[in-house]
DNA sequence: TGTACATCAGTGAACGCGCGTTCACTGATGTAC
DNA sequence: TGTACATCAGTGAACGCGCGTTCACTGATGTAC
């Protein structure tokens, strides 16, 4: 029979796993940079101790949030750029996605809105490359569409750095937005809608 | 004879400032959540119940900090708004100025990138306050210009946010580039003028 | 399959330390006459 | 101008508390034979 996985390594997971969880609903009203191991553990259920088979400090259990929150971004955008239809209807389902996700996963879009520019450095170097590798991802698409014949490289790379950066801000805009109720959201998304159109046509007239 | 400050009121100032001043240089590399009021006083070198005389809590010392930091901001955008020239121009000077005014206040333009969407309630709330009013000044602005002529008023306010948030990010961008020398700063500035320059195109085919 | 030993995730006591807050105080500045 | 009293910014001792980290431990799981 294969390898499996066993218990004691299983219960680890699990264990680092309900760390993690327990750490992002404490991060929904303060900053890693105050977040204390105590507290985690606490939350969890296990003595402070336990922390330290999982990670070195919360800098490092905040780097580990940063590639889950991330990585679950990534389907976001490949879904994103491989909708069809005209400008319009790309604009809508990319709107439409993001706000799903934020509903999906509000707690891991607060914490790297919240940390993006935050007082641990390692978590905003993490975060920042994480975008970057968006945005590279995001010009090399832009690089396969018609529409960028007679582009730059480093003007795809700043048109992709927009569209990422506004993603960003969009979904922190429908963060913010969720506790005052539907129209306030709905607000949020034509915002985000009529400034991608802004962004889409001034794609259009680039080499006018 | 006018009425004078006064000895004791003129100090009183003098201290508050101080705590400011010194708060500012600890968020460097912290978030505002878990800066300590014993922190604080001991830079200044007062004793920890001084800080008492001056603010509640340091929830209540970071928007004092808000106020002294989007105060300055508020000439900034005023001297955008009355630069003269073609798009081109308007462009490079406004870039310039941000540019100028990273250099000039860069502690206090960290403070504000890094608690936008920082852990403490009431400074996000300033600081959310002080960017609509700012983006209100443009959208006011923005109706006097010929251009905008056929331009909804929600729009107006869409654009505006847009430029709005787009200094934020600008200046943000430059305090990244800033420890890694000139041309990274040169190379955010030619970024943040292209990004402009879309938004400028976008925004004369708005209509069309 | 059964046994004997190794591994290692989680424990619990202990530590020294800095925190925020309270309180009664001091002495320079302000004010009334 | 001089005096007597009021104000109040800053002090310093004291408090209880939760923090991060260390250490030797336990007992379930894993491994070798």
């Amino acid at each position: 029979m294969s390898h499996t996985v066993g218990i004691r390594q299983a219960q680890k997971q699990k264990t680092r796993q309900s760390l993690m969880e327990a750490a992002l609903v404490l991060l929904e009203d303060q900053s890693l940079s105050s977040l204390g191991l105590r507290e985690v553990t606490r939350a969890v259920g296990v003595a402070p101790t336990a922390f330290y088979r999982h990670f070195r400090d919360t800098a490092d259990l905040g780097v580990a949030l940063v590639d889950e929150a991330l990585g679950s971004l990534h389907a976001v955008i490949r879904a994103t750029l491989a909708a069809t239809g005209d400008s319009a209807e790309r604009i809508d389902s990319t709107v439409g996605l993001v706000a799903r996700h934020v509903r999906a996963y509000p707690a891991h879009v607060r914490f790297i809105a919240r940390e993006r520019h935050g007082g641990v450095e390692p978590v905003r170097a993490a975060i920042g490359e994480q975008l970057r590798l968006f945005a590279d991802e995001v010009a090399a698409w832009l690089a396969t569409q018609p529409d960028s014949a007679g582009w730059s490289e480093d003007d795809l790379r700043m048109l992709a750095h927009v569209y990422v950066d506004h993603m960003v801000m969009t979904a922190s805009a429908f963060l913010e937005a969720e506790p005052y109720g539907d129209e306030r959201v709905e607000a949020a998304a034509s915002l985000a809608r009529r400034q991608l159109r802004l962004v889409s046509l001034g794609r259009r007239h680039w080499l006018d």
